[in-house]
DNA sequence: CTTGGAATGTCAACAAGACTGACATAAAAT
DNA sequence: ATTTTATGTCAGTCTTGTTGACATTCCAAG
């Protein structure tokens, strides 16, 4: 029986080992530690983790975002994500605002202090990303987000996919 | 003055935008995510967590491998990592030898149960695997490593060069 | 040979950050 | 007026990191 499958060209006579599969695999459990080890660095000196940076990251791309926003995106529990907004709100990194439309809503913006501490920790960030992206060059970096976006979920494809487009 | 930096070619004229890098460094969040989520799953039911996932793939990849070997590789502490063996062995899912050369050493595989879980998992994972890489395409999945291993630390470079060319 | 240090592994206690469940408040929607 | 939604809080549990203390084993220098 001839394999005639495959409308996309790409999906066509693909035949991945279990060997190619575990070398992604272990690519992308050793890769994500170097892609946390530099704001980690940080952020221990200055008594957060790695929660309190994905919440300033995501508050700082989406300024005046909702906690329930937040927490669709982030993939926790409110009393998890409360926890974390609580300290960086006590230590006025971050601002919550009633809902002028809305009163039962926070809006949830960076001070100058949380910018300064977010920008900290991107930039670090993304030193490693540029290392990386000018070794591989310009093709690979295509190929590396074309199987992340692949890889996601729907819901965060979908977080990802509306982030992606927007201005900083 | 001009740019004539770069032996290699990918490394010359790459301007790499904040826009671009941000994009890197929000894929690989989300897609981690999807990463782990069908073994989490899995693991949940079966009541362990992602380390125990993490210690039987590498005593899988390496059988016989030492505690203090498997420590370099997971980059944790002996006491976080033995308690996650310490279930493991009371479950009868790693076997743990006393060195025949080296009495202090702990010689670690996994049992017939253990395999068994760890098939369990890593096919949850390959099928995710496989699915993103066939749809990516084999371009895409040579950039992808690509720059998963240019994001590496230098330890875990090493230990992912080690394992990479390591039958199974 | 003995002894002291290094390597290895175990036990205990603690902390961060996930989780669930229960409940309060306020506002919006029906 | 009642129900639903958004948020916050309190209490308690779990996983998985951490440090500190300690036992065992090995090896090498005296």
């Amino acid at each position: 029986m001839v394999d005639t499958s495959g409308a996309q060209g790409n999906e066509t006579l693909l035949f991945l080992t279990d060997e190619q599969l575990r070398k992604g695999i272990e690519a992308m459990f050793f890769a994500y530690r170097g892609f946390t080890a530099d704001p980690d660095r940080i952020l221990d000196e200055k008594g957060y983790g790695r929660a309190h940076h994905r919440a300033m990251h995501f508050i700082k791309r989406t300024p005046g975002t909702t906690v329930n926003n937040l927490l669709s995106i982030l993939g926790v529990t409110k009393q998890s994500l409360n926890r974390v907004l609580r300290t960086l709100i006590d230590d006025r990194l971050v601002r919550s605002e009633v809902g002028t439309r809305d009163k039962r809503e926070r809006h949830l913006t960076l001070t100058e202090t949380g910018l300064e501490l977010e920008r900290a920790l991107s930039d670090a960030q993304r030193v490693r990303m540029r290392t990386a992206f000018r070794q591989a060059g310009p093709e690979a970096v295509a190929g590396f987000r074309q199987v992340l976006e692949a890889m996601m979920d729907g819901d965060m494809r979908r977080h990802y996919a509306r982030l992606k487009d927007t201005e900083v």
